[in-house]
DNA sequence: TTGTAGGCGTTATCAG
DNA sequence: CTGATAACGCCTACAA
């Protein structure tokens, strides 16, 4: 039953909205006591009635913009994510950590406002931004070496923790992360173990250091059997590059018998493309991934993968940054978090 | 190559930063002058000059809080998500429509802010934030009925938008989405004309305006083919829900032959049970999904599937909560977009 | 074209 | 315990 006319809805004007000084003066006080009231100071216990009153009666939420000035404090801290081309926020990982930082930060009633990184233009309003007194602090994930963001943020000094290590960091901002060369080569070692011989991997490009060090991982973990055209190096993380990388692989070494992708999503393409040329999983070849997404579970077969404590990096993230703007000292450099690796039936 | 001791960092004293005070003294002319500088007034080119000069050599960045608190503008908008338990973000719908309204806004050099709500002392605080002036207009996604926060923009007559629609949203607040339940009969009537005699569908919960409507279409399109019992209900979006209803479905229809999952990633979980239960699809039994997500290509079989235009979507909500704020009249009620059906190989 | 001054809504200081 | 009063940093009449 749809209305046939619906006049357009008048062009909003901002309403005038009732401030302390409205309070005070429905409640017969000054802005001062209001403002004590409500800021859990000694008010007296009729003056704090009236205020109650007077509030609940004529309604006031407290301009945040004329706060942050007052107090310079904007009780909110930045989500930064570098998103390249395509959605940072899609990526599980980063949702996840993200929904833990958003916890912590909640629990310390703090607001945490997401900011997104893609083009140039981006970079420069968000820094004006960080800059501006719109937030306390931030937590930058996904940065890749050389990100003018993360030199916004040491300039600023701005309270700060990033997530993953771009190798030119240093130590004016702390970070936490895994130890993507250690795990890597856990799972590559175990991989070994199953008796494989000649072993590849699916390498993303080297722009992020948990890239670089996962193939140093594999590195390591192959020893002296490592031969530089075992490792194909693929643009992006969806499945279709897992697919094409694995199609390379096949055909540069056919008797390839085990496939160490970067990641899950990477290692679910790698195992299309096995099926597609007929070789079975983890019978002729054994395939392991990264990161423990869902991709690793709806696989067929599930992938053996190695788990990220996600929702731990999140938190400490948030919690390095709280520790920061409550005036505490934090220890520089990194804060490495364990993995485990998960063994599941694709090898 | 791991230094031994590292300092700790001092505890963080937020630098003053620099003030169109001291660009005034630096250019030697007046604060209002710098101001009319940097809005585009008139200014004479020796004192522009001049004023860069000094921006330049000692920085500056006006202070967000104090220009937001004079002018009444915070040149943000927010993106609301309602994030039940699991993250909303996750979800790639919603990060793409993030991505569209971030473009749009981006252009209009408006910050777009994330704000996520889980928990009721998310919803507070959101609330606060809307209130406070933090930003100038929301855009909301993944509402159900009855959700407080679209009652505060109301109430606030914030410009907004709102993504899909609750049942109870009213004319207040522009919405764009889709119609549901055409793109739901289309595709069911798509699939019974593949001569499919027992359809089913695996429905979510009903509490999302979608749900409800997905499942509508079905009916509609099942006509007096309609059975309850050919309808099984789950709690979540995740493809165990999915393998979960379709294992239900067999139990209660053996014979069944056609599934309408309510998303593609519902449509994975059944195309897993029904390999379990050695069923050929589309052979056996035809499957279709909706919103052709990236589980929809990457299935074996790949999924016949409804794409919703999700990037207009977010172009769409965003250009309807910046036009408000430019002043201009905006219809009220919905802006349908059209869907279509991409046929594949699972039906 | 430029300088001056008032005020946006809060909180904090300091007398009462 | 409470009330004035002065900032916080910026923009914008208005007057020069």
């Amino acid at each position: 039953m749809r209305r046939r006319y619906r006049a357009p809805m008048a062009p909003s004007e901002p309403q005038r909205r009732t401030t302390v000084h409205d309070i005070a003066a429905a409640a017969g006080v000054s802005r001062g006591t209001v403002s004590r009231a409500l800021n859990g100071g000694y008010v007296s216990a009729a003056a704090r009635a009236a205020i109650e009153e007077a509030i609940a009666g004529i309604g006031f939420v407290p301009n945040t913009a004329a706060r942050t000035l007052r107090t310079r404090r904007s009780q909110a801290v930045a989500f930064v994510a570098l998103g390249q081309h395509a959605g940072a926020f899609a990526d599980p990982n980063i949702g996840a950590v993200m929904l833990a930082a958003n916890a912590v930060l909640s629990g310390a009633d703090h607001q945490m406002v997401n900011l997104l990184l893609e083009s140039p233009r981006d970079t420069e309003r968000v820094a004006r931004h960080l800059s501006g007194g719109f937030v306390d602090g931030a937590i930058v994930v996904s940065a890749r070496a050389g990100d003018p963001i993360i030199k916004v943020i040491r300039d600023l000094r701005l309270p700060a923790a990033v997530v993953g290590h771009p190798p030119d960091l240093g130590d004016a901002v702390p970070y936490v992360g895994i130890d993507n060369e250690t795990a890597a080569r856990e799972i590559v070692s175990r991989l070994l173990a199953t008796g494989r011989r000649r072993t590849g991997m699916i390498a993303a490009a080297q722009d992020r250091d948990s890239c670089t060090d996962r193939l140093a991982g594999y590195r390591s973990a192959m020893g002296p059997a490592f031969e530089e055209h075992l490792v194909v190096r693929v643009p992006g993380h969806d499945h279709r590059c897992g697919a094409d990388g694995m199609r390379l692989l096949l055909e540069r070494e056919p008797a390839i018998d085990g496939v160490f992708a970067a990641s899950d999503v990477l290692a679910a393409g790698a195992l299309e493309a096995l099926r597609e040329a007929g070789r079975a999983v983890p019978g002729d070849v054994g395939v392991v991934g990264f990161d423990d997404s869902p991709w690793a579970v709806w696989s067929q077969p599930r992938l053996s993968t190695v788990r990220q404590p996600i929702e731990e990096i999140g938190s400490a993230a948030a919690h390095l940054v709280l520790r920061q703007l409550r005036g505490e000292p934090v220890d520089p450099g990194g804060r490495i978090l364990p993995t485990t690796t998960v063994w599941r039936d694709s090898a």
